[in-house]
DNA sequence: TCCGTTGATTGAAAGGTTTCAAAATCTGGG
DNA sequence: CCCAGATTTTGAAACCTTTCAATCAACGGA
């Protein structure tokens, strides 16, 4: 009872099964594709000669002689980052509910990587591609479209309407976490945040400095701690740049651009010896799934992730679908989630 | 200047840059495979006509002529857990190394969506599958490899061998987290993590039973406080039910069987106002990127994530090569990565 | 018995690429 | 100027499936 892949090197096709079952290679394909119209008893006799040749029908011939595939791919621009792995999630059960599948690529932040998957893609003959760029501007996302293959912009936007996209509105999420922090009584608060070459990262800040503002409040009293980059290290950073500061002088709460900042900074307060929320206040950005698992469970401003892939790929499948087809930009709201670490126990 | 498929409906195939060059098919097809066997003229000229048409090679008909895909295939558990994606970052990095494409599926911990998978990967003829099952054991993998498809099994085992498979050694995680914890002199200690239907459970527990008796503990003394699984929440129970037993009877550490369940109750123990790890130390495992960022940075078995997946994709690259090939099951060590959260201050 | 119908099956064509033996073209030496 | 050999180019076959018009068989009604 060897492990052997039973019989000749190349795998049975139509044309064995058709032989086997001593029918013609249309009635195969007809037991495939429109049983119905098959009678019962030859249909069962080429399915006894499929499951007894081991039969599997070839892809590529079919999608060839097809023209078209059912199948959309989303290039991710992280997969390890949880955010984009919910926004996978959504566009999955969108595509299943459809009856298409869906492949998962993952440039990692690289745009060379970023433009082999595209081209490979395309080969593929992908009926639609979902892209969360490195840049949304990158010229190659354009020759995607000149091929009219139907691309929808995930998670970013851009100036022109040439595309679909679906994003949320960062503005807004800047301003939610600073209203709740004025609500909360704080009158000097730190932006923790950067590069600002990150859109994401810019339209937050925009969005505290106008809530900010329309408060009242001093320009000067809303700091900025500039980071390198959105992550736990530079969030323990930020929190020692912050202990460094006189008493008077301190922020009494932080708004970090994202989550994985807010831990790094949670992380050093709570090394510090400051209470969490009492000596500093603390609002996430992200709702990721460990902000709630932190030993104080954060505050974060939440995306609705998984309906941002959902709705990403049902603008896909509509432009597939439709041959005049007008492109939406598609804009959510993010939401606050309130928790231990902003809120003070009074 | 609209946004066109311009021209015509169908995308150009090899035939029409063939015409528009003024050369034969196969020539076209010369100077996509074999550039250097066609004169430079008309390379060029050939060239030229494909940029111009925006031709694009239909990988569909090719992999039909060639017989054979360079696309690996991994189905992932569950895409949102960091563990899986860092296995399949490492099988990426392999194959891009070795030239092949993979594609990320993702079963989602649902048996149906892994059957589901597998049928269609087949049916796409990939060179080979890597598979984290839902259940090592289930009968549809075995039909996998009698269609000839190599399959290379991933972080789990079968008792068998009948295919190669990569996984970490448990019951030595187990054992190192405990040594690790009777070193720092705990003499009674919990372990938190279940279902015991999860082999991982199983083995982890069994090491750290294990390393216990050498240690000449009494049994009892390693208390154990089942889960229902290993998440947040009961982490968060775990913890409560800890608070609820009389100080003598408490154990002074804990070890999960998971770093999600061991920052929930994390969480747990600095709510209750536990100094960790004075009042309880804690070990986790998996060492995922949250450990490092938790509150107290979190001691945790570490697995060699990345390098799991990638000696994954070369077992399953070397078993496409070889027509002989005899099924490996590489078992890679843990090792323990020592933290604030249970190294006593002395 | 013959015919019209319905239902089941067949056979050939098409889809785009690669391969490979054969044909065409070019090169340089005699 | 011709020929052998080297270099390029060509044309047809093959890969496997789906489609669809055409054929075949069976059956009921006249």
């Amino acid at each position: 009872m060897v492990t052997a892949s039973s019989g000749s090197g190349r795998s049975p096709s139509v044309k064995d099964v058709a032989a086997a079952a001593g029918v013609s290679l249309g009635t195969v394909s007809n037991v495939l594709n429109r049983p119905a119209v098959v009678s019962a008893a030859t249909r069962e006799r080429v399915e006894r000669a499929m499951a007894d040749l081991g039969f599997v029908r070839n892809e590529f011939a079919r999608q060839l002689r097809m023209g078209t595939s059912r199948t959309l791919a989303y290039v991710m621009l992280d997969a390890t980052n949880p955010f984009f792995t919910d926004v996978a999630q959504g566009i999955e059960l969108a595509a299943e509910g459809a009856d298409m599948s869906v492949v998962i690529c993952n440039s990692n932040n690289r745009a060379v990587r970023e433009q082999a998957h595209l081209a490979q893609l395309m080969e593929q003959r992908v009926l639609g591609i979902l892209l969360t760029p490195t840049d949304p501007q990158a010229p190659w996302i354009d020759s995607v479209a000149e091929r009219g293959v139907p691309l929808v912009i995930v998670d970013r936007t851009r100036d022109d309407d040439r595309f679909c996209s679906v994003a949320v509105d960062d503005v807004l999420g800047g301003r939610l976490a600073i209203e709740h922090l004025v609500d909360q009584g704080h009158t000097r608060v730190a932006f923790i945040g950067g590069p600002k070459s990150l859109g994401q990262v810019r339209d937050r800040y925009a969005g505290a400095q106008r809530a900010w503002s329309e408060a009242g409040l001093p320009p000067e009293d809303l700091v900025e701690l500039p980071t390198a980059a959105l992550t736990v290290a530079e969030g323990r950073g930020a929190g020692e740049r912050l202990a460094g500061l006189s008493a008077a002088r301190r922020p009494t709460a932080a708004f970090c651009a994202n989550d994985i900042t807010a831990l790094g900074l949670l992380q050093a307060a709570i090394g510090t010896g400051w209470r969490v929320p009492g000596d500093l206040a603390i609002v996430g950005y992200d709702d990721i799934e460990f902000a709630s698992a932190a030993a104080v469970p954060l505050t974060s401003v939440r995306q609705p992730r998984e309906e941002l892939g959902r709705t990403a790929a049902q603008l896909l499948l509509a432009e597939t679908a439709d041959e005049q087809h007008l492109h939406q930009q598609v804009v959510f709201k993010p939401e606050l989630v309130a928790r231990a670490s902003s809120l003070s126990t009074g």
